[in-house]
DNA sequence: ACACTGACCTCCT
DNA sequence: AAGGAGGCCAGTG
């Protein structure tokens, strides 16, 4: 997977290391964490990690989701309502495949 | 080494 | 206000 060195991780693994850190109940966004790597623009990149992430069970994809708080991801899922049902399990509150509060729920990308 | 892909974001009609 | 197109860049065939 990793193309580069192991001791320099490569976009995918930053990618995964900050989704693992996001608190229990709390969501972030794709944007977000590409700005928080360093590739502002590049918020495809962390979709596109997530993708792969799916095949890592420590990686909480779900709480990932787009800038407008909108599940856009849902339908990559086993069930597309897995998505909602798992986050609603963790408190947030979903409509309409959509996170409500979802400022109040957001998580800014930190160390 | 080139071309295509992609769970997004922003700007421009 | 709603929709379309371009841009971002790592990874894979």
């Amino acid at each position: 997977m990793n193309s580069k060195n192991k001791f320099e991780p490569s976009f995918y693994d930053k990618v995964y290391e900050v989704t693992r850190k996001i608190p229990f109940g709390k969501v972030t966004s794709y944007g977000a964490i590409a700005e928080f790597l360093g590739r502002k623009g590049s918020a495809r990149m962390v979709g596109y990690a997530m993708n792969n992430a799916h095949y890592l069970d420590d990686v909480p994809a779900h709480r990932v989701v787009n800038r407008n708080g909108l599940l856009t991801g849902k339908h990559h899922f086993s069930p597309p309502d897995l998505m909602q049902q798992l986050l609603e399990n963790e408190g947030i509150e979903v409509e309409n495949d959509k996170v409500l509060n979802f400022k109040e729920v957001f998580w800014k990308p930190e160390f």
